[in-house]
DNA sequence: TTCAAATATCCTAATATCATTATATCAATT
DNA sequence: AATTGATATAATGATATTAGGATATTTGAA
């Protein structure tokens, strides 16, 4: 069926936003406030509630009131193996990377002198 | 850095579209064609080749010239454990999902009958 | 060389998302 | 009950994305 498909599509969108990372990142050692993640953050409050907002309603992050401060945390931690493995990626596009400019490097070699040396 | 997180909101961004997830999954089983994947999917080819170039772009897919077709196929394979790892998280928000429904069903009969019998 | 099929690119209106500001709610304190 | 601090919501303009149509390019066949 086609509700998974857009249950994908709608937990990588939540996903696809750099402080929305960002805070995820943040919860990884456990739970913080609202006011802890703005600091480290360093956005305003209404944003960052925003945010979390968001990450709440895609059952990403739970929020635990305690008097007037939120406190949020990751609620399934298989979303922090989502990250990690775009991680990987990230890690094995530099390698590709590097691997190119050895080749290019060792073929310009071979090719003798060019107007670059 | 944060050159680490904005790939992975590029590579999410990229992952957060319904029918490129369709794509990406299309070539689970080998390289297609733009025409067989517009053919699967019941895409135009025009529609098809652009979102093809988004996920070329963010080096997902990757494309093969043979005469006057190109065959796509999966550049690097860890991206296809993001979407795996997506349906163990849908998978796991449905067994939530019923065991509070559960919870709720033994809570109200225990309260005995309400308005809903 | 002309034609048709396959693919890509360009353009555009509709829609969605982003990030800021203003305002509202709620809880603790005076 | 008035004030303050913490969080949430609403409203907004700026920007980005979507999906479709029109057009261009490339290739193989006639």
């Amino acid at each position: 069926m086609s509700d998974l498909k857009n249950f994908k599509v709608e937990l990588f969108k939540a996903l696809s936003h750099f402080h929305r990372i960002c805070i995820i990142d943040a919860l990884r050692d456990g739970e913080k406030s609202v006011s802890h993640i703005c600091e480290i953050l360093d956005i305003e409050s209404s944003y960052a509630s925003q945010q979390l907002s968001i990450l709440k309603n895609k059952n990403i992050v739970d929020g635990r009131k305690d008097g007037s401060q939120v406190f949020y945390s990751i609620k399934d931690e298989t979303i922090l193996s989502l990250l990690d493995i775009a991680h990987s990626i990230f890690n094995n596009h530099i390698t590709d990377l590097k691997s190119t400019i050895k080749e290019v490097k060792k073929k310009s070699k071979k090719e003798g002198s060019n107007h670059y040396d």
